[in-house]
DNA sequence: GGGTATTTGTCCGTATGTATG
DNA sequence: TCATACATACGGACAAATACC
């Protein structure tokens, strides 16, 4: 007899089926039959729609099933009572949130174009932009028209929108490119030191890695030659972390090589935009005249990382293989915010908020540099500076590594290290600039800069 | 002599620029030296910034190089002049635009809130979200207990929002899962007939697939058990593509046997909110005991594929390899839209929109069947009905393949089909109703029914 | 063992309160 | 404020299986 209450919020069929599961679960057998329909109603003085309900849902789950005009059983399952629950899983670290934060890739939250962006968002959901099918997996063709305009005229890019990608950040981009060249290629060459992530994208995909020594001048291009690599990733106009600048020889060299072998570069021009003493350098792809660059650029340090865009140049050569594999259906990126991103770009405003940027960042860059000459005297070197959003400090004088890093954590300082060896010993620090304020940079870098004072030996 | 236009929009310097670039590449040879600063600003009346500048801009970009006090020089770099330009890409596709499109996953482009997101999402730019920052890379955490409330009280799964990993798409996840257990696994057992997606997903990651059949009652167990298959893909709730719904017997079977195992079971929730005849099968995941499945579940289905919003919901003993190995600070999905995302769900926007959605396709659903009903006679059979998107139909008579594809084609109708054989023949068409109205509906199954009577042969 | 009454699942139309726009 | 839509619940009609005489 079970206890139906016509009161309660949840409907009379729910809690018949609630009330016949689990005494089919505890107390009967496979194949024993279930009161009739009638019954039941006529019992709890229900409907007879009502218990066909609770039965409906029961079979659809399998617990029990009917022959017409006969009855319903109770299926062939077996449920376990054993006690074993779920293990405890081991208490997840919960990640500590910093006082002084120096990410080198941190954007100062005001300096993001909210209301335009809120208006432009806006107009894109108006315009009868169609959120109920898939739409071009490659991208919108709007915003890739505008990526190309503007990579035409500000970075030398030479390309079109159809040779562009959109994805939703720079590992995804890699990513896709890792599996599209599989088998076609097998030795990766790659930067070091350089950017990890690349890195083990490509050994994710089980490359093999030809570790490459950067120079001053950017990667090392004998060392290139006498490695296996085929697929070479650099960061020619501002490598990182080092900040190297590839001269138009080493590019030069670089692409003859890679028409001579075959090869594949993969450029990555992740902060050309911001560049603070000379203009911007153009890229490497638009020097190239047989077609052997995947170019990657990304929306990250110069409008917003948490926009999730970045993009894709591929090689003419490369789209029959792309068109042939990608998934035609699954775009990458939200097409609300790919509509809304191609406004920006084609009215204009990318350009405004690059200039503003450039010159907001600028400013908070020379302060950094500002800073680090008044309070650590000449104590330090300056490996990178003149572009991106932070700068790469080392001191030149006998330094205690370990006191530094207590301490910085002991006053709730967040640090990047550009490299770190085996034993503990670091080389470099990676100075963010880009998080903060200019208040917040003064305040931020001159707590650095006293713990740095103390641990000079 | 260049020709320099003091009122063009080009700056000065770099039309300076541009010339000596053109004049180093054209008519220089290496070690050249270039005329003085001093001179050239005389000579063309300009200040010396302005050349200072083009210099500068050429040496950073490498095609000079300067010997203090002495003056700049031509660098050593070889332009190729060679002819051989970029190689003529072979001519691209355009992918076909159809009058009538039975795509078995796209929805009604009415059906998206449109005013509602506006809002939610305006307001989620408003709530200072921070733009400047990369975010938790699991997703933001507002919306994964969104998601966990509704996972626990509407679809039955027992989870909390520290497993819970936002992705953009289904396939972005089955990636992410197949990264993160590969080493520990090595072969993956699929659902076949199956959702090819998953399969490729697997393979690309280089795991070895074994094809396990389904039965009526959903994927076949004793096969299951024979072969080597240690990670299974299934989707219980309404297989794909033949709709077999998973009784509890074979659920708790096949969770006793990947315990005993030590396996692992991905259950894909893909359209289980859409059920039309019965409430909704509670997941699989809610059975399990012994923390053995991950559960896969989208909003593409239910409110839009341009979202491109999914998510994963991890057993609790992978989360310790999963944050070790993950990018913390990559976020898979735009922060505005998981913030507005997040709004939708808790303040009770979404529960009603499914209703809304579960009514609106259940009329096109029995709306298509009654059509077909009514015009093609006893000539079909149906394979799949009650849920989702799409009905699965074949012909129960001989049937002119040949002749309706091309007829289909010539219609201007876009198909897809459950199976193809290798032989060209076809077993069935997934006829997907959701991105119709009801008026267009009726006209495009019309037009496809006089199609479908001319092949009965 | 065959006819009949009864039981049974299944299908269909309908009323009511609540929530939505 | 009002009209509509929807989930819930009800009862009758039908036909097949079953039980009984």
């Amino acid at each position: 007899m079970y206890h139906l209450d016509a009161d309660s919020t949840t409907p009379l069929h729910r809690q018949l089926y609630e009330a016949l599961k689990s005494e089919i679960i505890q107390q009967m057998k496979v194949g024993d039959k279930l009161p009739s329909i009638r019954k039941i109603s006529t019992l709890y003085n229900l409907s007879k729609t009502t218990v066909e309900r609770a039965f409906a849902q029961l079979y659809a789950e399998g617990y029990i099933y009917s022959r017409p005009k006969s009855g319903y059983f109770v299926s062939n399952f077996h449920f376990e009572v054993s006690g074993a629950k779920v293990a405890p899983s081991t208490p997840l670290p919960t990640p500590k949130s910093y006082r002084y934060d120096f990410f080198p890739a941190h954007l100062c939250k005001e300096d993001f174009p909210r209301k335009l962006w809120k208006r432009l968002q806006n107009k894109a959901l108006d315009d009868s932009l169609d959120m109920g099918s898939y739409h071009d997996g490659q991208g919108e063709s709007i915003l890739r028209e505008a990526i190309a305009v503007y990579l035409t005229t500000s970075r030398g890019v030479v390309c079109s929108s159809e040779q562009i990608i959109i994805t939703h950040g720079f590992s995804d981009a890699m990513e896709l490119l890792a599996k599209l060249v599989k088998g076609h290629y097998h030795y990766f060459g790659m930067e070091s030191p350089g950017y990890h992530v690349a890195r083990r994208t490509f050994e994710a995909f089980e490359y093999t890695i030809c570790n490459i020594p950067v120079k001053a001048d950017g990667i090392d291009l004998e060392a290139l030659q006498d490695s296996q690599a085929e697929v070479v990733y650099i960061t020619p106009s501002h490598q990182y972390p080092t900040g190297a600048s590839m001269p138009v020889a080493n590019r030069l060299a670089l692409l003859h090589y890679m028409h001579k072998t075959g090869g594949l570069i993969i450029e990555d021009d992740y902060d050309s935009e911001l560049t603070y003493t000379t203009r911007p350098i153009p890229s490497l792809q638009g020097l190239d005249q047989h077609d052997r660059v995947v170019y990657m650029g990304t929306f990250a340090k110069s409008l917003s990382p948490a926009l999730r865009v970045s993009y894709m140049v591929l090689p003419r050569h490369l789209l029959p293989l792309f068109k042939e594999s990608y998934d035609a259906y699954f775009p990458r990126v939200n097409i609300i915010t790919q509509q809304t991103l191609a406004y920006f770009l084609s009215d204009g405003h990318y350009d405004k908020h690059l200039r503003k940027m450039r010159t907001l960042n600028r400013k908070k860059h020379n302060l950094m540099l500002q800073l680090f000459k008044t309070h650590l005297g000449n104590t330090y070197t300056i490996l990178t500076q003149g572009g991106g959003l932070a700068i790469l400090i080392m001191p030149s004088v006998p330094f205690d590594w370990v006191k530094f890093k207590t301490q910085c954590e002991a006053e709730s300082i967040k640090l990047y290290f550009a490299k770190e060896r085996s034993g503990g010993e670091f080389e470099a620090l990676r100075m963010g600039f880009g998080g903060f304020s200019e208040e917040a940079l003064v305040d931020a870098v001159e707590v650095f800069c006293s713990i740095w004072q103390e641990c000079v030996l």
